[in-house]
DNA sequence: CGGCATCCGTACGGATACTG
DNA sequence: CAGTATCCGTACGGATGCCG
């Protein structure tokens, strides 16, 4: 029996992974959460309604166009946003919130809120941390 | 002038950065939470409330000790999470959630249990994106 | 037991250039 | 306008080994 190499090690493990993974599909939408840009899109789309790609880039502001489109990808494939092109010239797009998204989008509005009244606890409690070390 | 090395170039973009996020506070907060295993921590505490170090690392299952301790520090200069070290031979520490905590890991499990209840939208959505690709 | 320090790969994300 | 393709750095996270 040969010594596996780290690639076939990582193969193995990231099946055994999935299969762990399948049993608990709530964590991978937990990830895709997590994913840096998504609260931020899905805020906007919530705040201002359906907008252009430029538009969401301005709004977003601080997302590169890859990481917009990229993350813009996986909220539609996950039927979180819709994607609409008009045959104009040039094209224009635009994405909105599924019911889907929208359902979603309030629970991001909610974290939002969330943290902005309770913003000040935690800088308080992290400057009181700082000053302990 | 000479031409500003990579560094010095983020350095400065450094303080831009800083000064935009900090009328955004709470956008900080946002990565806090999408830092991968804060959710499951905070979930794990509220579950089964105040747990021993090893506990939440086998209840966790899949973060590394590194990234169980780091989170763990985030989350207490947060002001989420007490850490108690009871002086027995060997130490054992346990961590529990403040009231703080207590109340992001509620709207945490809001989350949740929307991921669980519709989840299969998500994977329908995504088998019929997929389906037309 | 509950960490911390170190090394190291990879994959995430930014910058740039080009296209329909 | 709304992307795609490519290159590339870095920083995130895993593995390992040591300590109080």
């Amino acid at each position: 029996m040969p010594t596996l190499t780290a690639a076939q090690r990582r193969e193995l493990e990231k099946i055994e992974f999935d299969a762990f993974m399948a049993e608990c599909k709530s964590r991978e939408l937990l990830e895709t959460l997590s994913s840096k840009w998504v609260a931020l899109i899905l805020s906007a789309l919530r705040e201002k309604g359906a907008l252009r790609y430029n538009e969401l880039a301005r709004t977003i502001a601080g997302a590169s166009q890859k990481m917009l489109t990229q993350t813009l990808r996986g909220l539609e494939r996950d039927g979180m946003v819709t994607r609409t092109v008009e045959p104009t010239v040039p094209v224009s797009v635009t994405y909105g919130l599924t019911p889907l998204g929208a359902s979603l989008a309030e629970l991001v509005s909610s974290v939002k809120t969330w943290a902005e009244s309770n913003m000040v606890d935690v800088i308080a409690a992290r400057a009181e941390y700082d000053d302990r070390a």
